[in-house]
RNA sequence: GGCCCGAUGGUCAAGAGGUUAAGACACCGCCCUUUCACGGCGGUAUCACGGGUUCGAUUCCCGUUCGGGUCACCA
């Protein structure tokens, strides 16, 4: 039974490399029919933010990833917090003493603080020195019994190498001698993450440790304590990390956009989610977009890449504006509403019309309000708009075309697309001109601006009749 | 600095001892068109460097360079 889980601290906000590991984590325990478990990791009490536990339960829920076991549901092998466990780290501790593969260790800090000076200055690599590495049993009692503040290290062989294999990275081999002698359990008797990891993994019978790539070094560490206990050592899946640019990784500290901030600007969770997916991770196929349940079925931990990826907003965007135009028009009209009201207060506009013009060409729902914003006042714009080359127009021939558009639209009686349309039609069959000519300067005296969500008859008729109308003759005083 | 890991277009990336070195985003051009967009078609652009091994290496090996990680009573 493959279990994997997903431990994140509760230091802040999802960010999304945070979110990768998650979905990688989620999607090779459901693609093997097996557990997904959450894991709160908050040993460290300095760093704990207020509803940050809050907030990955509602990312998690949001993007679709359910959990098997976990703080708020429970499970076989809970308590699924650390802080709730920690009773149980320091008998295992005692159990690495009592074989030989841990040692209490009184050093003060003073004493530490001293040695890493040493080292610093002499350019040596740090490293404990192994000072309490060999107290006889009694020293060890004596310093117990009068209440010396102690620590838990773990014994690192001296000699050897550890060898393990990691899913993406293969075999690696490190010295033992290069490795240092961590500490276990601290003064407070609270256990490392080092060590609560290894304890809990095992205890909650994990059988996949997905994670950052960071943590690779540290993974001959972890083996050796499994091989310790005489426990079985899980699979490694160790992920590149997502980056900013070729040197900065993707963080909040930096500025960085979090998966809220994503979702405040206007990119669909499902989009997002699947361009996360993408990153660092390539299918077999060719395909690229795919939903949380093919995901389940396509993922593979061979196409994993070893290299960092850095995130790219414009892939996403395009990503994004795939998932709008697939979207029914109902739920985007619902989805664009609160974007238009920003920028638009005008009630009497026909909004399934404007949503469906918008549905084509929005790629981040964000950019919605400055797409529209010319509905309710025409914003100040330079005569140059109504110069084009293609077109053929320019600001002469332009006031040509709206003086002859004017009557036009002011007969028509029913003011409805095909009628509005029809008209003007007519008018360039009339005048015997080509389509641009009339239309191009009817568009931009409407919108007074260069991209438009719709072409001159639609505008016309979501303006309405008398707005269109007002414009028109706003353009012609301003061109005269 | 020691150790570990990595390197295919601007970005994400596939790939394999012999290929015209996929595909996507972006970019450029053309077509369509009532602008932009959408859609269609096409295009520019990549194997970090130096040695080996081999009939043949971008692919395997070794170095170099560059980049990242790690070296806490943080996780």
């Amino acid at each position: 039974m493959v279990r994997t889980r997903f431990a994140p601290s509760p230091t802040g906000y999802m960010h999304v490399g945070n979110l990768r590991t998650a979905l990688y984590t989620y999607l090779i325990a459901r693609q093997n029919n097996g557990k997904f478990i959450l894991r709160i990791e908050d040993t460290d009490q300095e760093r704990y933010v207020e509803g940050a536990v809050d907030l990955i339960y509602r990312t998690m829920k949001e993007t679709g990833m359910d959990w098997d076991e976990g703080p708020d549901i429970g499970g076989d092998y809970g308590p699924y917090i650390q802080s709730e466990r920690r009773g149980i780290y320091l008998d295992y501790a005692r159990e690495l003493v009592e074989k030989g593969a841990a040692y209490y260790c009184f050093c003060d800090k003073e004493r530490l603080d001293e040695l890493k000076l040493i080292h610093s200055i002499s350019k040596v690599p740090h490293k404990y020195d192994g000072h309490c590495r060999n107290l006889s049993k009694e020293e060890v009692a004596e310093k117990l019994a009068a209440g010396v503040p102690y620590v838990i290290r773990q014994k690192i062989p001296t000699e050897g190498v550890t060898t393990f294999t990691d899913l993406v990275y293969g075999e690696i081999s490190v010295d033992n001698s290069e490795l240092d002698d961590q500490i276990l359990i601290k003064t407070d008797g609270l256990p490392t993450y080092n060590f609560a990891n290894v304890v809990d993994d095992h205890l909650m019978k994990i059988t996949h440790v997905v994670r950052g790539k960071e943590y690779l070094s540290s993974t001959p560490k972890y083996n050796l304590l499994y091989e310790a206990f005489g426990w079985e050592i899980p699979a490694y899946i160790h992920c590149a990390p997502v980056m900013k640019d070729a040197h900065n990784k993707l963080s909040k500290r930096n500025g960085d956009a979090s998966y809220e901030d994503l979702i405040e600007k206007g990119y669909l969770k499902d989009a997002v989610l699947n361009y996360i997916a993408l990153l660092g991770w390539a299918p077999k196929s060719e395909r690229e977009i795919f939903t949380l349940e093919e995901l389940i079925r396509e993922f593979d931990i061979s196409g994993i890449s070893k290299s960092p990826a850095i995130f790219d907003t414009e892939k996403l965007a395009w990503l994004n504006g795939e998932y709008i135009k697939a979207l029914p028009e109902e739920t985007f009209m619902e989805m664009a509403l609160p974007y238009i009201r920003q920028s638009v207060r005008r009630t009497d506009i026909d909004m399934r019309a404007l949503a469906a013009l918008l549905q084509g060409r929005v790629q981040v729902l964000g950019e919605i309000p400055e797409m529209v914003d010319f509905l309710d006042a025409l914003p100040a714009y330079d005569i140059d708009l109504y110069t084009h080359k293609k077109m053929k127009t320019n600001p002469e021939n332009s006031l040509e075309s709206l003086k002859a558009v004017l009557p036009v639209l002011e007969n028509l009686q029913d003011w409805t697309q095909e009628q509005i349309h029809t008209a003007l039609f007519e008018l360039i069959a009339r005048l015997d001109v080509k389509n641009g000519l009339i239309l191009w300067p009817l568009r931009t005296a409407l919108s007074g601006k260069q991209f438009t969500p719709g072409g001159g008859v639609e505008l016309a008729y979501l303006l309405g009749k008398e707005e269109t109308l007002a414009r028109i003759r706003q353009g012609i005083e301003k061109l005269s």
